[in-house]
Parts: C-alpha cells; structure tokens; sequence
DNA sequence: TTGTAGGCGTTATCAA
DNA sequence: TTGATAACGCCTACAA
C-alpha cells in the first residue's frame, strides 16, 4: 500500500516548518500570502490530504454528522429517502464532514441505544433528526446531553432547538379551499398515526379549511393510516364503499395518495371528476401516477442540505439568526383533481 | 463537556501501565488472567471506551465499511434497502466497525467519484457492493486498486472477488414447471434493464423452464421493464391488451409484481385463477398484497450480514474457505399463483 | 508477566 | 511571519 503524502512531506519540499503549512492551509491570518501560495500548491501536487483519524484526535472532533433513520411502521417512501440522504451526504461533504448512518426501527429500544452509543463514545459532533413525534424522546435527550442538532419539524417538547418547518396548516386549509370551490362537500382524510407531528399539522389545516368553507366534519371521513400506499389503500376502500362516500380525499402523503388512487380504480370511481385525490410531499415520481396527482410539494433535498447546515453551524457555534426556519410548500395542480370538461 | 475515560485513567486506577491494560484489553495471552480481570472490571467500570481517532492514527485502518447506495432508476424497494442497511449495519457493529453509507446515482459519475474519493483517502477499509451489472466498473476498479469488498450478486469481469449469489436460474425454472404443472402456456416474464446481473439470471432460468416444459418462447411475452411497480404496471397492462394475454406473469422483483398486480385488477383478471403472478424478493409486505403474492424469497439480512463479514475477512488478511457463496430462494407460494377450487 | 518509550499525523502554544 | 515542541490516546517493539 502506498503512503500518502503527510503535512511532512510538504513542508520538506518546501523547506518550511509543518507549523507553517498546517496554518497556510487552514487559512490562518499570520501566513504571508507568497508563503500560502506557494504551500497550497504544493500540496495540491503532491495530492496532499490531512489524515483524517489525526486531525481528530488532535480536535477532539469527529467530523461526523449522525443520521439514524427511523425505519418500521409508517416509512418513508424510498424516493423520500433517497432525496434526503442526498441532500445530508452532499452538503456535508461539501464540509469536509461524514455521514455516519443507520437504520433503527423508530421508537424501539434499538433506537434508543444507537442514540446513546454515539452520543456517549463521541461518535458524531451531531444529529439530523427526521419524522418528529409531537413529543419526542430524541429531541429532548439530545437537548438534554447539549449534542448540536437540527430537526425536520418540531415536536411540543418545550426545548430550544434548531428545525425546519415545513407550513401545512394554510397550505392544507387552502386545498380545502380549492377543492370546496370545485362544488366538492364531502372532503374526507386520510392521516397516519397520531403522534406524529406533521399528522397534527395538516389535520389541523383539513379542519381550519372545512370551517372556512362552512363545511361540516364528518367523523366518518377522517381515517388513520400509515403514511403506506398500502394503508391508503385499505382506508380509501372504507372510505369509498359508504352508502354516501366522499368526492375528494386529501391525504397526508403522497404515498397514502398511491394507495387511494388504486382502491379508486377499482371502485371504478373516475379520479379527477368524480373523486378529487392529493398528496403531500411531491416525490418525483408523482407525477407519472394514473393520473398525475395533485400534491403539495416540499423541497426534500434541499431541506436535508439546510438540516446539515444548520447542525454545522451549531457545532461551530456560529449563533444562527433563524433557528426556526419556515418553508412554505407549492401546491402543484394535476389531473388527479383537475376536472375535465364534459 | 466531561472527557470520557482514558487508558491512561484506567492504568492509574489500578497501578499498572497503560501497556498491560492495553494488552489485558485486547486478549494478549501474555497477561496473567487475574489482572486481566481486574483490568476488564475497572474499565467496565470507568465505562471506558478505547478513542476510535487514536486507534485508527495508530493501526492505520478505519474501522469502516463503506456502502454507495445506488440509487435512480430501477431502484429497490423502501423495504429492500432498510433491510439490507440494517444487516450491514448490525454485523459491522458487532464487529466495532462503522459503515459509512452514502447514496450515489448507479453508473453515473458521481458515484465513481465517490467511490475514487473513498479509495483515495483511505476513507474506508473496504466496500460492500450491490445490484451488480454484467460488466460492472466498480467490480474492476476495486480489484485493480486491491481494496478489499464483497458483493451482492457477481459481474463478469475476469477477476476474483468475494461474493454472494442467490440461484435463480434453478429456481425460476422451477417456479415455470409449477405454473406449467396448473396447465398454464402462455406464461410471459417481466424482467429489468439488461446490464443488471439479476435480469440475466432470471430471464434465463424463465427460458430454461419453457424449454423443460415444451413450451414455445414468444417474444411478445419478454418485456424489459425497470424493477418499479409503476415499471410493472405498465408493462402488464401493455401484456394484458394483448388479442392472446398470458395466464401467468413472472416478474423479476415483488416491486414489479405489485404492478402487475394493480393491472390485473384494472384488467378484470382474476389473479390466482385466470392469471398467476409471481415476484422475486420476498419483501417484507408482499404478503399483504392483494392477493398475496408467491415470490422466491431470499434472506435480504442475513446476506446483507454475511457480505459484511466477507468484508471483514478480507480485510483481516483471513483466507475465506468458500469465496463464491450461493444461496437458494425459497418458493412461498401464495395466493397469486394459488387456484381457488371452484 | 509487566513496564518504558517512541511514534502514528495533526494542531496549538509559545518563543524567536 | 515563521519554527520548535508538546500534546491528542493508543499500540507495540523491546527491555526488564
């Protein structure tokens, strides 16, 4: 195995002091702008690359970033996953830093014990958090333990925290709005389990946006799900075979959405006049759904890079002039609530 | 923040030197056995956990294992990769190795850089690879670059690499003379894209048990699709509107036969008696299909375990006994191909 | 069976 | 503006 070129190294060939070089290239003030020039050139010939396991030992800092993705009842979809990984992966690569991640199925002990084994051997500098309950053990042990994090939505834990918030309240209250004003009445939902936050926050809006249109609310027509195709499904299939079923269901995901557009089909209900069908999340391939369907959508990747960032700016405890940022999805309109003309 | 215990802590706290601690800690023979219990029960104790920077600058190794998801077209399903994530992920801490996992487009340049960058800067110790093409780049590079990896499913690259491969060329042929066996003919396949290894594997197997059973291969009834659902569904329904539609579908995933599953139903076709489906994978819901789906089950965990510990013997310099691992699917026939006595 | 001491590659302190 | 030097925590010849 060939050695790779070390700070030594560089500075040999230079006839410099390892000192100098090491501060030449953190960008150190008190380096003269020849001697810099000089040394990052240098290194760049010689394929310099600092050793990572060193400068963490020499840090105390692991240059890590954690991620443990709750797997088990009510998943994400894979595309969500993967849009969002990528978005952790290349922003904090872009940093210099690691994504250390696994998989725990979401409030099990094995979650539970991940958690703590990293936060007690050091193993990463902080957390992304994702899939907030409304009360969140995580949040508040990591609060607890002061270990920086940055979470995707916010529990109701009173805890000061980094997150980011994607607004569902107007934004589902609008849908209604916008269905309500295609002459539908019998708007239905359809949730995921009740703990989770965003199931709270776009109930809330399905709610705010009945009342706004002085529609009544049918108990009838909220339905739990799993955030599953499967579960939305089985939900919409309920929900359909009522003496005096719905003509438009909102559901909490797109993936729910997936589900009831199948069980629609089979219904031989005609979606998009008959029966009005939303999403929530606008996973890329939602728009090759039969037919494309109406979501609002939120900037997954992006999301994921501002998550990286705003952990990064913990750490480094740079004060964060918005700690509670706020993202506003945009309602895509497709054929899946769109009604053609006769 | 509090310091966590030292060897050093753990030597002074008993009066030895951090050498033996070091020694009794590691299972040297050439420590007494009754310090070296003093020495396990003082660290326990002190709930000292050797620092993975400082053990790494010494040992010159990484302690991980990397993983590049692959992800865009045909992707696996959710349930694929959270378990196969898991399996990697158990058996490498078992083994106090990290994984590092990123996700990167499949034959797209950024996952060669990402793989080039890892390899580059000794960022891990080894690599697992999966979804494996016939001629599979990565395959080469890490053999050439003597990075030490196992992969799922082989390519035909002319070099010798650790690997498992789950036989389907036996299996699926079987699973043609079962469907055979119920008087089924016309019985079409529904493979992915043609580099992938899998698709070759199968779509062999499906030619070998036509051949086996004296049934014609019709050309029409091949149709490359891309592992998805929404890819199976729409190759169904263009096999469906045929003037003479197949009595049986083999597909080469449970993602696919899902697909197929929703066309069927679209089409009117009584899945198990006019129509049989079959999948491949065995994911953890494709018992909750409707119907529930036959499919050649294969241990996505353990295989996910096994390769990491073939990493780990190469890596250890350890001379695996069997280098080429194969195993059988299991047939679970279930509703989709089960005829319902009338 | 145990201890001494050197060094892995880096950053940080202090002096020049 | 630069350099010598001491850690960071661990492992491992080699010595005792």
């Amino acid at each position: 195995m060939i050695m790779p070129a070390t700070i030594r190294d560089v500075a040999k060939s230079l006839g410099l002091s390892i000192t100098t070089v090491s501060r030449a290239l953190d960008g150190y003030p008190d380096v003269s702008e020849s001697t810099r020039e000089r040394v990052i050139k240098a290194a760049h010939e010689m394929g310099y690359i600092p050793n990572r396991a060193a400068r963490q030992l020499r840090r105390r800092r692991t240059d890590t970033i954690g991620y443990i993705s709750p797997t088990g009842m009510s998943r994400f979809s894979e595309s969500f996953s993967s849009e969002f990984i990528a978005g952790l992966t290349d922003e904090a690569a872009e940093n210099n830093y690691d994504l250390l991640i696994t998989s725990a199925s979401a409030g099990r002990s094995q979650e539970q014990e991940t958690y703590r084994r990293w936060v007690s051997t050091h193993r990463v500098d902080g957390f992304v958090i994702n899939r907030v309950h409304r009360k969140d053990w995580r949040i508040r042990y990591l609060a607890e333990q002061q270990i920086p994090f940055a979470s995707f939505e916010r529990s109701t834990d009173p805890v000061e925290y980094a997150s980011i918030h994607v607004e569902a309240h107007e934004s589902v209250s609008n849908l209604v709005s916008y269905l309500a004003k295609q002459n539908r009445t019998r708007i239905a939902f359809i949730g995921g389990p009740e703990f989770l936050t965003i199931h709270n926050d776009r109930i809330d809006g399905y709610r705010s946006g009945l009342a706004e249109n002085h529609l009544p609310e049918d108990p009838a027509f909220v339905v739990l799900s799993d955030l599953t195709s499967s579960g939305g499904y089985q939900a919409a299939k309920r929900l359909l075979k009522a003496s005096n079923p719905p003509d438009a269901i909102i559901c909490i995901n797109d993936e729910t959405a997936y589900g009831v557009l199948h069980a629609a089909r089979e219904a031989h209900r005609n979606v998009g006049t008959d029966l009005a069908v939303t999403g929530f999340d606008g996973i890329e391939n939602s728009i090759y759904a039969q037919p494309s369907l109406t979501t609002l959508d939120q900037p997954v990747y992006k999301i994921a890079r501002q998550l990286v960032s705003m952990v990064l700016a913990e750490i480094n405890g740079t004060t964060l002039t918005v700690k509670e940022v706020v993202i506003k999805p945009t309602l895509r309109i497709r054929d899946s609530t769109h009604v053609i003309p006769a």
